[in-house]
DNA sequence: GCCAACGTTGGC
DNA sequence: GCCAACGTTGGC
């Protein structure tokens, strides 16, 4: 069963075109430090399942692309590295405490889908990321989210499901 | 175990 | 740059 999942990053720090120009177009998922987020990266999120990656603290914040993860959840090293920014001193070889997956970039939405049209589509009133206060990285995407995200960035093929992106039912129909 | 203080996130 | 929301820390 595929998942899908919205990743944030400040584009400042790590952005989808980094992902893109990164060996294999991949890349780990590290740094992650808050233990919601940490149990998603360690417990459930799968190989294979989709991720919308999300530029945040931005003017105008956006998702930008599809990515794909690669790996199941394993420690995150840079925890125990003390040069690392994200060293955490109680995390040890034994407890790593941390964890993090390898992402794979699959494909740039033809165009960006900002918060504000996230906001104003009423199919989204009830996405995560919308939320107020909602600062989890790692936040869960319904398959009907999913779709309807990607078709609102253009894109007509669901690069994760290998087929065309269902097309919303029609609310009302011309005589 | 409570809770005030603090640091961080991230939209605006 | 402001500030609300949230998570964590640490004194008691």
């Amino acid at each position: 069963m595929t998942n899908f999942w919205l990743m944030k990053s400040e584009p400042d720090c790590f952005s989808y075109q980094d992902l893109v120009n990164a060996p294999g177009k991949i890349s780990s998922w590290d740094g992650v430090r808050n233990y919601q987020a940490r149990n998603l990266l360690r417990d459930v999120v799968r190989i294979g399942d989709g991720v919308l990656f999300y530029h945040s603290n931005l003017a105008d914040p956006a998702i930008v692309g599809v990515a794909r993860v690669v790996t199941n959840g394993y420690p995150d090293h840079t925890a125990l590295d003390p040069r690392s920014a994200h060293f955490d001193p109680k995390a040890t070889e034994q407890d790593p405490i941390w964890y993090m997956v390898d992402v794979q970039a699959v494909s740039a939405l033809p165009h960006p889908v900002t918060r504000s049209m996230l906001k104003s589509h009423p199919g989204l009133f009830d996405l995560d990321v919308l939320k107020r206060g909602n600062r989890l990285s790692v936040q869960p995407v319904s398959a009907c989210h999913w779709s309807l995200i990607l078709l609102m960035g253009g894109m007509l093929v669901d690069p994760i499901q290998r087929r065309c992106v269902p097309q919303p039912e029609p609310t009302q129909r011309r005589q």
